[in-house]
DNA sequence: GACTCTATCTCGGTA
DNA sequence: TACCGAGGTAGAGTC
């Protein structure tokens, strides 16, 4: 990694057209490639960037990066105060916990935490507006529709009705019940959810997965 | 802005939890307390961050950043390989230019470029759920709304017919048809949309520009 | 402060 | 490769 701190100016073209004036700022460029300009205050984010691949071509006061999109950056450098690189080696990587996906392999995995006699049909059933999380067969054979979010929010009760409301015109699997779940519901969730007839399911995922770990214990040998 | 490359294990814990195993790694301490975690490659993002407010609490060989929220990113330290500082200044930002307000801006201005015929009732015109970019009215005199995005997608169908529902609940408008109008929009945008009764018209922005610039320079003194 | 919507979103997955 | 949905989305604007 590359850390130049220099006065600059930049200019990006591409999937729109920017421009920084002359200032003082960070530029970050990392071992792939990807170049980002960083000023010191009030955003997380960098002013300005281009994501690898690319091409950089650097003279004295110039750089250029450039890529196969027809992308553009252009960084006029007038005075370099520091210019420092470090090889940090590979990165082992993030462990995440917690996403909407564990859930949903949770779920698929054990559909009848959600209502007795439920059973899988198909992990992201394809639909023409989308794929559907899970889709299962309930006690008495009716199809559902499951929607698996990490926090549930209207959006995730209007996604899975433009779902139901497409499975529902197929004739083998009409009629669809909705079960919209995760780890919390807002409320406004909930009544919008009633309004379209459609259940809202809270889960208990740290609970779940102490039983998961549990069973593992139970069932086989670590 | 304080830079620090070093060897260090990252646990965060928040809106969800993550652990980084010991690498070496930019820490980026901005002046506002901003806090970014930079590995070397493939990510233009940071493995792991906190913004702003947030609280530092330092000690020689572990960094505690906590927030109001209750999130809680933990650093240790096992090396130090550099430790520096700069004072950047103020930045002056960033000039844009492209983007969604633009767009609507020029279609405020040339709304027949959608349709032929169509004249301008009025931009951000309010309802309560929100504003309608676009509220028009056709060749006939029937009332358009009209959603410009960037990028059409199935949100943008959604939101449009919203707005369509809430109008035509108005005497002196209804009956109110939707156009969603952007660069590109997705297909299952187009298949619901179909679906709503609205429709969807790709604008190439580039070109308009020129066309633009073009009659600027013919009816105008640059 | 809470809510809404855009974004050079980024990132991961899948067809 | 392109498309699609999720995100600790971030960030800006409005109420």
């Amino acid at each position: 990694m590359r850390l130049v701190i220099a006065r600059c100016t930049v200019d990006y073209s591409g999937r729109l057209d920017a421009h920084l004036p002359e200032a003082v700022r960070l530029i970050m460029v990392k071992a792939d490639g990807t170049l980002a300009i960083h000023s010191d205050g009030n955003a997380s984010k960098p002013l300005n960037w281009m994501v690898s691949p690319n091409v950089l071509e650097t003279s004295d006061d110039r750089w250029v990066v450039s890529n196969k999109k027809g992308e553009r950056l252009t960084i006029t450098l007038h005075e370099i105060i520091q210019d420092v690189t470090h090889n940090l080696g590979d990165d082992p990587g993030l462990v995440k916990d917690g996403v909407e996906d564990h859930l949903q392999a949770l779920l698929a995995d054990k559909p009848w935490i959600l209502e007795e006699g439920l059973t899988l049909i198909r992990r992201e059933f394809p639909t023409d507006i989308g794929p559907v999380d899970l889709l299962c067969a309930d006690a008495n054979g009716v199809t559902v529709a499951v929607e698996v979010k990490r926090r549930g929010d209207i959006d995730g009760v209007e996604q899975l009705a433009r779902y139901i409301e497409r499975l529902d015109n197929d004739s083998r699997l009409a009629p669809v019940r909705g079960i919209l779940t995760a780890q919390s519901i807002a409320p406004q969730a909930i009544v919008l959810a009633e309004a379209r007839g459609i259940e809202a399911v809270e889960i208990d995922y740290d609970g779940l997965k102490e039983a998961e770990d549990t069973e593992l214990r139970l069932f086989s040998i670590r």
